[in-house]
DNA sequence: GGATGTGAAGTCGTTCACAGCT
DNA sequence: AGCTGTGAACGACTTCACATCC
């Protein structure tokens, strides 16, 4: 709502927290400690107090978080307390297997319609696999269906020559959340949020720990 | 070999950098300064020099870099001056699609060995698909090929719950650097690289962001 | 002249340490 | 007594600004 200038890096350990408070959960924890919950999320409980403080006072002093209440507080936060529709632009290997990636519906991410600029080529493929089939649509479908279905969020898994062409697609059709899989560098207009899950970005990373780092 | 403390950004950012230039050497630029890099990678031009000169001295005053000097520099700092070898733990629709992912090729990652529980059930699929039939091999056969193929990095893409038990037989084979898709927390011990692709906390961010800071 | 390389300044994020509740 | 909430100290990363060199 009014929350000014939260780091980047809160928000992915909010994140990480919220994952880990369901699984405690379901074992029917009720209270947890800051400092044994940042160390089960590999965090300092200093971080953890302050992270949360951002967006206000969950704990009770001398006792710890409720996880019930703090699961539905972290939940309010980043805005999950509800559903979030997306569309697949770009059915390849990895379009199809997130299709196929069923650990977004336990997580409010619903992928409600799939785009390609050859349904034909994809279509049988993907109705085989998955149990209901999920109708592959034309590209040039995106605007008007993106409406019809509320979607939201945009994952981009086109060649990477095509990525910044979907991306301008789905900014016409007022798509505002784009998540680029692609190795390709794309820009979206003010107002829409863009980012990144570039797997040779992080390759790269592990290959300069290795050659540097280990072997001191 | 000496590099002291390095921050992750500027290795991220590094990354970036090289891929760029990789572009524009193709289109034979041949000298390119640091601003008008900076601006098509999206960062601060002093930050750009700031993050080669941690490494060495790569450019000409008055002039700017060489292109193909300046990707040899990066090569050599990034580690990407030689080929990785890499195994896929877990032939699931993701595992498969990281295999039939051509892009690693073009950058000195490539994938040698695919490993799973069940080789029997995906092996069909994945020689059927893919051109030259990879073998999915039984997991208790890791250790043997990882020495056999120098494998240096593991893809994890088994379902979540088996995620730590890879983790540990990789370890167990020693290959020290380890590439976690699965959406859990997993640890290796010292000396061990871990980095994850949690595609859920990236939607989280923007699930924020969209909820957050746009309707402002 | 023009762009790099870099100390110094500034900003942002993390950790400390303790006051304040329960 | 115990644990949260938070100002203050610290450290890390980014940006500035200019001396330096081609």
């Amino acid at each position: 709502m009014k929350h000014p200038k939260i780091s980047e890096s809160t928000i992915r350990r909010l994140s990480r927290y919220y994952r880990y408070l369901e699984q405690i959960e379901e074992k029917e924890v009720r209270v947890i400690s800051s400092s044994q919950l940042a160390a089960k999320c590999l965090v300092n409980s200093n971080q953890l107090r302050k992270d949360l403080n951002f967006f206000g006072e969950f704990g009770t002093r001398g006792l710890g978080y409720h996880v019930k209440d703090l699961l539905t507080d972290i939940r309010r936060v980043l805005g999950l307390d509800r559903e979030w529709r997306m569309a697949v632009i770009g059915i390849g290997d990895l379009g199809f297997s997130l299709l196929a990636y069923n650990d977004f519906l336990k997580q409010n991410y619903k992928i409600v319609a799939a785009f390609d600029v050859d349904p034909l080529r994809v279509i049988g493929r993907v109705s085989e696999k998955l149990g209901k089939p999920v109708e592959v649509l034309h590209n040039n479908r995106i605007q008007e269906v993106a409406r019809e279905r509320k979607i939201e969020i945009g994952l981009i898994t086109t060649p990477p020559s095509e990525a910044q062409n979907a991306a301008d697609i789905l900014v016409e059709a007022k798509v505002k959340g784009i998540l680029n899989f692609t190795p390709t560098q794309i820009t979206v207009p003010e107002g829409y949020v863009l980012r990144n899950i570039f797997f040779t970005t992080v390759l790269d990373n592990l290959a300069y720990l290795l050659s540097n780092s280990l072997n001191k």
